[in-house]
DNA sequence: GTCTATAAATCGATAGAC
DNA sequence: GTCTATCGATTTATAGAC
């Protein structure tokens, strides 16, 4: 997991990689028992270290979650590369499969869940309604062109929102063993009729 | 809101019903914060009297919340009648209805609100896998003859309860400022879809 | 770079006076 | 029935030894 490198002239910085062992350990935390439910303490035990050595390393626990937070991939690159390129009348099966190719993939799903359950918990409401909304997902509505994204878009994120939930969070069957294959055979038409078919008023 | 009955013989049980002020202070304090963001302190300050009285009445703080989780309505009879009685073709656009008539009573809110943060919240999973899907929403699809209720009616619960979670929790627009029509005029045929349209597999 | 020791705050819960 | 006082357990965070 650690890769020594033994030619390195000079003191090691850290033993072998405490700092990331300790940012791994915060993010399955984080993603296990949300924000409120993770101690420093916890963090420190499950890397091995002294729950100082986190503070000292990534200062306070809000500055530890935002570096756990810190995505591999993101978010609007992917999104709209996959979704905007392409027929509009596919867009909703492309937005599917490739929510669940990110989502499935093991080295995103710590931060990934970390970050939903922060959205789900009290006072994080700000993270999706002034941020993944409106800065991410509106606009490749609005790249689509299609009409009305501020509605439709919102509609849209209602469904994924709620099959993220119950598929990774709540871990619902037979939502949480379905292949993506047969989730998007689930899915992708009433995403797409969110994005492409009739609305009210 | 307080019922006084002059003719009574006897001490009164508690001054202008304190027990009820707590309660309704504790189910606020829940929806609000969550479970966990939830302090028996705040619940007492919120409700005008000491910490230790909340224990005297209700004891630990998972009694305090069981209590406050008393719902004014059982979810099985509303949403069985409302659902199973009529066309099944329809059953979609009543199981909507009869939800949203539920969640906008503002009787209702706060209990409703407080649940869902629970089972959102870590640790609260068996709330919804093991409550309210098997002994709630599956029975309904068994009593309206559908195939394959295990599958539909968890695909219709990760609708619902993105809805809910957008409108009521996080409060996203325009979700949360549409008017229960419209709701179910974008909803209803993705929740029917759901109950008797086609399935992958 | 890593740890011990501890400060400072807050929590749930209890005992007991009035 | 209501409150004061307090215990004991946890928490984040810091200071400083090694």
């Amino acid at each position: 997991m650690t890769s020594v490198r033994p030619g390195r002239r000079g003191r090691r910085p850290g033993s072998p990689d405490t700092r990331a062992a300790i940012l791994a350990a915060a993010r399955e935390r984080f993603a296990e028992v949300g924000y409120a439910g993770t101690t420093i303490r916890a963090v420190a035990a499950a890397a091995g270290v002294d729950g100082a050595l986190v503070h000292h390393y990534y200062g306070s626990k809000d500055d530890l979650f935002l570096a756990a937070l810190e995505l591999p991939v993101d978010p609007r690159e992917v999104l709209a590369e996959a979704v905007v390129s392409g027929d509009r009348d596919d867009a909703g099966e492309r937005l599917v499969r490739t929510f669940l190719a990110v989502w499935d993939d093991p080295d995103n799903q710590p931060a990934l869940i970390a970050l939903v359950r922060r959205v789900l918990e009290p006072g994080g409401e700000p993270l999706l309604r002034d941020g993944f909304l409106p800065v991410v997902l509106v606009p490749i509505g609005e790249r689509l062109g299609i009409d009305r994204p501020e509605l439709r878009m919102p509609l849209l994120a209602s469904q994924v929102l709620g099959l993220i939930t119950l598929r990774y969070l709540v871990v619902v069957e037979p939502l949480a063993s379905m292949d993506a294959d047969a989730l998007v055979a689930a899915y992708a038409p009433v995403v797409q009729r969110y994005l492409t078919g009739p609305l009210p008023g």
